[in-house]
DNA sequence: TTGACAAGTCAACACTGTTTACTTATACCG
DNA sequence: CGGTATAAGTAAACAGTGTTGACTTGTCAA
């Protein structure tokens, strides 16, 4: 058995030193528990043990723990697939979306943001994210006069029940009938797209 | 001069033993900081140290640092007299309240929240203040059938605009013509609270 | 005046993210 | 093949965090 064998037998002691691996084996563990138990809650030191690795690894391969996020987040995709579609549909299809999260416990990364979205470390690369995301993708689609406002409020909408999600005000959201919060959100969503209030 | 005028000449230093004047101290401190800086930005020491007065008298009267926070959260006002005018100007009146707030750098505690509404520390006391003092009331002052799910769905949109506030999506919507936007978001939130949607 | 009890202090705890100086494995080149 | 440059990985420390328990000290009642 020569050297190379034994590395791959027993992965956790001994690794072959590779580069592209170890960062990958990091951005691996960190996106599991980031998506488990939220950013703040993890810390470098939780990562790197999980990942079988140095503490400084970490800063050495993603600057910080907030590159490290940075990364995992820009590696999930918000809404597939919303944006294949009629315009015309979008707030249906963004409401049955949003409720479908609501009642399945949220997509993973989605639940890492939950738990802190606005955590003062994230919100740089909350705050990015939003705007490439959601925001422009959105307004690039609907198009028409203020797209950027119009998509603004309807991002404004998305994460405001996404925040209210585990609250109180959640319960009053979540406990509902689907298909009339469906109809409900998507009344909601038409009202912020409207080129034309008053 | 007797000892009580000494220590009223020179309150900084060997003050008067007043538990309730120190914890008064400790919450004004907190206050004025929370507000500038945001939660997690303040540690303990410099509340502390702001308020003249020993760390450890934070967790001596507030248990924790969380407890001060949420001590100081109960003592603002949310939506100071929304609720006293008719309902059917309500969505107008949320909307001026969000627009002026938009353009005005907030009021004080509204940015302690934005700077950090989903800390893992804050969540709790987040969610209990959103309930106690947004969600319902408004779900009172409104009636109405459902009017917890649709005050629900008005606060998911005041907190979504207000995390977007500073982010790109705010620039969007800061930028614009107050009027308009009052309009717009009136619109929005009428939507909200619609109690026949489709 | 003297206790008792509260108010206030101090130093330590375990933990955080991050950096620095160091060791060690790998791959190339003469 | 052997030596070496270079990269990968490590250990220990840093300054900071929130929090705690044992300690001192001021104040007020008996």
């Amino acid at each position: 058995m020569n050297r190379a064998e034994a590395a791959e037998a027993c992965a956790d002691r001994a690794r072959v030193r590779d580069r592209e691996a170890t960062r990958q084996r990091i951005l691996d563990s960190a996106r599991e528990l980031f998506t488990s138990s939220g950013y703040a809650q993890v810390s470098s030191r939780m990562i790197a043990a999980h990942a079988g690795v140095n503490v400084a690894l970490i800063n050495r391969y993603f600057g910080a723990k907030r590159g490290l996020l940075a990364e995992v987040i820009a590696s999930e995709a918000v809404f597939p697939g919303i944006f294949e579609g009629d315009v015309q549909t979008l707030p249906r299809r963004l409401a049955e979306y949003m409720v479908r999260r609501f009642n399945e416990e949220g997509t993973p990364l989605q639940r890492a943001l939950e738990h802190s979205g606005s955590d003062p470390d994230l919100q740089t690369v909350y705050q990015e994210r939003l705007r490439n995301a959601i925001i422009d993708p959105l307004a690039d689609y609907i198009g028409g006069p203020d797209a950027r406002v119009r998509a603004s409020l309807v991002a404004s909408l998305l994460v405001g029940v996404t925040v209210l999600r585990r609250s109180g005000g959640a319960a009053s959201l979540a406990g509902q009938d689907p298909t009339a919060m469906v109809r409900r959100l998507e009344h909601c969503i038409a009202a912020c797209l409207d080129t034309e209030v008053g």
